[in-house]
DNA sequence: ACCTTACTACGAAAAAATTCGTAATAAAGT
DNA sequence: ACTTTATTACGAATTTTTTCGTAGTAAGGT
């Protein structure tokens, strides 16, 4: 696996992926944080020379769009944020993502249904 | 909540957490990263400085103690996780988890468990 | 044509985290 | 008593990440 995407990457990850390909500007929007817009610029340029995006022209400006794959990315972190912090264990990582944070009725169903076809390989 | 602690500082927390109070010899060797004594020693009195963890002085050396603790601390890195990496979606998170990390028979039943009494609520 | 605006590129400063060398010191070994 | 060893303290170098200023340029408006 390529190298872990910084806090900062992955911000500007999730928005790619949740909106596809995008501007600067548009990210810079999106983005929370008060940071100039040169920042993030520099940060998408570095992703860039990572290949963690590509871009294309697109007019006067750049269209990037992400190329580390969410899916992937989210179970490279997933492993290692349960040995970091979870010293290996991912079922009390779930345990407690479960008794701690929101989790719907209906998501909660899911759930049992995975584990349930789990349990039967 | 405290600052987040950095990913060598977690790596201490949790020999701290496993093994309870211990000498920054101690917690080197149990490291498997390849740095000098002084860089641990370093992190280490950083940490005390940051309020992360105590010590005592046993004889001529030190003995240091977890303050911050585990299951807090684990919390408090979740939240944060879920947030960056799933978008907010903790069950996403756990779904992820289940399916593609290993988790015993005995595990799913427990969470199985778990889940049947949020569901009484 | 001229001015404003919106963009990229680039370099460098600032901040955060990690690394290690050196010095001082106290204990332990001989 | 002297030497080796293990420790802390401290400062500074290095590396990584984040930040932003400035310059160049092309498009758009007037």
């Amino acid at each position: 696996m390529e190298k872990k995407p910084t806090d900062s990457e992955l911000e500007i990850l999730q928005i790619l992926w949740r909106k596809g390909p995008a501007t600067v500007r548009e990210i810079h929007e999106e983005l929370s944080k008060d940071v100039g817009y040169t920042t993030t610029l520099k940060i998408m340029q570095l992703m860039f020379e990572k290949g963690l995006v590509t871009r294309t022209e697109e007019g006067r400006s750049h269209l990037y769009t992400a190329l580390a794959q969410e899916t992937s990315t989210q179970q490279t972190l997933l492993e290692r944020f349960i040995d970091n912090t979870y010293r290996g264990s991912a079922s009390r990582l779930v345990m407690q993502a479960l008794g701690n944070q929101n989790v719907s009725r209906e998501e909660l169903d899911e759930i049992k249904k995975l584990i349930q076809s789990l349990e039967k390989l």
